[in-house]
DNA sequence: TATTGTTATACTCTATAACTATA
DNA sequence: TATAGTTATAGAGTATAACAATA
């Protein structure tokens, strides 16, 4: 777990590194990261990605949606909710990043075996699911 | 990464709540767990085990000595730092969240198999080296 | 001169409780 | 009544720059 730790410290230092240029706080990279990946959320569910509550996540979004990258869009189904979705230049953005990530991904694990990369997938499924 | 990230988050929650009655914060946590297992670190040696900068914790090692968990001991070697070690109160709580960690551990990846145990170990080790 | 660690400062992350609007 | 999200608040995490003591 120290281990784990360890390696999401420093992925987080060498992710904010590489885009230093973009002035994004880790949290903001998360959320642009996740709602790249997941879609339009409502903030409970980005919430539940993120691991954080959503009162924390009302200064991000907030943040986010004042430089232009994302907006919150009034679930018309649920109208107690928003759907965030990302702007144009949320997405340019939000692309940058996850070509970030893949291509530290893709350095970080160069050298291990399909069976090695297996585990290490199972093992994060498996704290997940623990935890 | 974003599963490395969000495994770290539900690890640190439920480390947590094992360890609610302690009153510690993750850092508080992070950092006797540590010196349990790395012995006398200096302030440098810690600030590179747990990936945060010297004058970060200098607030996190004042409330530890606080309450009675380390002192600081004037290295006698090179007395600009110190020797960041345990008292008899502060072993005994990283004794606690050293046997939550083991077990949260060995509850989590019980149904792994060596094989994907060194594949996890494996990866995390070539982020911690290639980050 | 360089290094260790602290102090001062500023900003972000974080959660809890109270609140508003909607279901 | 219950849920989605925000606001208010308070405390902790974080880094940078300036500083004192020591090497």
């Amino acid at each position: 777990m120290l281990a784990l730790q360890r390696a999401t410290h420093h992925t987080l230092h060498a992710l904010s590194t590489a885009l230093a240029d973009l002035r994004l706080t880790a949290a903001e990279t998360n959320v642009l990261a996740n709602l790249a990946a997941g879609g339009a959320l409502n903030v409970s569910q980005l919430s539940a990605e993120t691991g954080t509550k959503p009162s924390t996540l009302t200064n991000v979004l907030d943040r986010l949606e004042d430089r232009g990258y994302l907006s919150r869009e009034l679930d018309v189904q649920d109208r107690r909710s928003f759907r965030l979705t990302l702007t144009k230049q949320g997405t340019v953005i939000a692309d940058r990043i996850g070509t970030a990530i893949t291509e530290l991904e893709n350095r970080a694990l160069a050298g291990l075996s399909p069976n090695q990369l297996a585990g290490f997938h199972a093992a994060l499924a498996a704290f997940e699911k623990a935890c």
